[in-house]
DNA sequence: AGCAACGATACCCGCACGGTATCGGGGCGG
DNA sequence: CCGCCCCGATACCGTGCGGGTATCGTTGCT
């Protein structure tokens, strides 16, 4: 029968505050991000939950009834006091930590915002950064270095929950002068003759072959053994090797990327050790979902 | 984007007081006319909201964390504030009157269960009933007697705004020792030569159609005029007249009602003046069609 | 070891919230 | 005086979330 009909949330008096202040609906909308219909009807049943009208309306403008000025006064002190209820409570929780891994540039730019939208909503938690090399794909989470980490797929995800954050094309870095450097598009047989990087011995098998260029220069082995970006880059200016890189990123001078048709494209993941539950972790990942767009879960 | 995330409203805190004064999510969740799955969700979002742990759960049951102490006591103070906020603002408004009109017994059993909810939502309101006769089948709405009416389909609808809360089979009552009286189902035509109530001259056209019988009753016009229910029931027993009914009233002794196979069914309304948008109103409506089920707009 | 209790998870569905498009009506200028 | 404009209200639509049912995993007790 459904008799609930408690409207009057935080968020309904968010709103009659915006149109109190603004004594306008729709720069109150503006302000609250949102478009002037359904603040109007907000308002509304706002109204009819209350049971009196709270504001005047007219062609010309909006303006309070004295139950509106009321409730103006009310609603402010309440919402005051509901947010001095979430700095009293993470005060008590105490100041934790989380550790986030990062791969080499996996995070990049986006990355910068993610932290900065987490501190905002956790003012009191410390967020450490550790940005790990090629030689672990999961950036310490299954040492316990890291309690979540912004990496790159594929690798052994037994134990690790990932979310996929965002897709990825992968291609190829050559030198600016290579005689394939002005190509539209390569494949990844154009250049098995290659010496390509290898990724160091030990490392995760699905994450190392992905990353490791075509099968047969992996099988050579010639390439040299790299474990950052910058190893990476100098061994391209220096010596002419190849690498895999995620199209996305900035290059430096002398480098260029060439799109690759036959490589499937690389997911940038949040990943966690799965029985690890904690609600900063968990607030951290639903963060960075909504930082990139939607994601699905896996594993 | 969707970075608005703002999830500790005031249903959420209800919830988590719940919790925390039953320290088990069955219990609470019965006390909250719910079940217990969605509750655990709600509870773990709002952990990941404060980004801290608020209960340690155990199969055994559950026990608070100090943040989950303190966000008890918080929560629970202001929820009471959020009490205050409604009887403070409501009180300002001052004690407005809402005046429901009612056609004879159109509300019957219901109407009280409808009344008991909506004094419990506006404490402060005044609601009078009017009940009127079958002279006119706005209950006063035109004359502005009343400010919403609980009456019966069909009327001149221009001005005024009805919603159907149900629709009613309508059959025919006789004496319980009318020859008639044993059938399962009758046909209006089989009564075409008794007497029929008839509705007051001058009352509307096609409400006076709809219940004065068959057409070729309401032609000879013969039988008495009605105005109150009493009447009706009266001049069946008394002079064998008789008369349409909505099927789902009791009928006192001696009287029995019978279907009809071809009289299309009755629609219980609620109507008000289609430029009257009081709060109260448009709050007495909400708790009508909440109270009989859902229901659709008209005119 | 088996069972019972309890919270967590998976999955589904209806609705409410936020969006776009449009209306109505009062004020003001040409 | 007519037409334009401003502003709030309404209509309608799509999607995400809050609720539901069914089931699982774990733990403790018998």
């Amino acid at each position: 029968m459904r008799v609930s009909l408690l409207l009057m949330d935080l968020r309904t008096l968010r709103y009659f505050v915006a149109v109190a202040e603004e004594l306008h609906f729709g720069r109150a909308a503006v302000r609250l991000h949102m478009t002037q219909p359904p603040l109007s009807r907000a308002i509304q049943q706002l109204e009819t939950d209350l049971g009196c009208t709270l504001l005047h309306r007219s062609p010309s403008g909006v303006a309070l009834t004295t139950a509106g000025a009321a409730l103006y006064d009310e609603a402010r002190t309440l919402l005051a006091q509901a947010e001095h209820v979430r700095t009293r409570v993470t005060a008590v929780a105490g100041a934790a930590t989380l550790t986030v891994g990062t791969l080499a540039d996996s995070a990049e730019q986006a990355g910068t915002r993610l932290a900065a939208a987490y501190r905002q909503r956790h003012p009191t938690a410390r967020v450490r950064i550790r940005e790990a090399d090629f030689t672990d794909p999961t950036a310490g989470l299954r040492t316990g270095l890291v309690d979540v980490a912004l990496t790159r797929a594929p690798f052994d995800t037994t134990g690790i929950t990932i979310r996929v954050l965002r897709s990825d094309p992968v291609g190829v870095v050559l030198r600016a002068d290579d005689p394939l450097a002005d190509r539209e598009s390569l494949r990844l047989d154009e250049l098995a003759d290659r010496r390509w990087f290898q990724l160091p011995e030990g490392t995760d098998p699905a994450w190392r072959a992905y990353w490791s260029g075509p099968p047969a220069a992996a099988e050579r082995g010639d390439g040299p053994v790299v474990r950052t970006v910058h190893e990476c880059l100098q061994s391209i200016l220096w010596d002419g090797t190849v690498g895999l890189t995620s199209l996305a990123h900035a290059l430096p001078e002398g480098l260029t990327s060439v799109a690759l048709t036959d490589k499937p494209s690389s997911d940038l993941v949040i990943a966690w050790n799965s029985t690890d539950t904690s609600p900063l972790i968990r607030s951290f990942v639903h963060v960075a979902t909504a930082v990139y767009g939607a994601a699905r879960k896996t594993t």
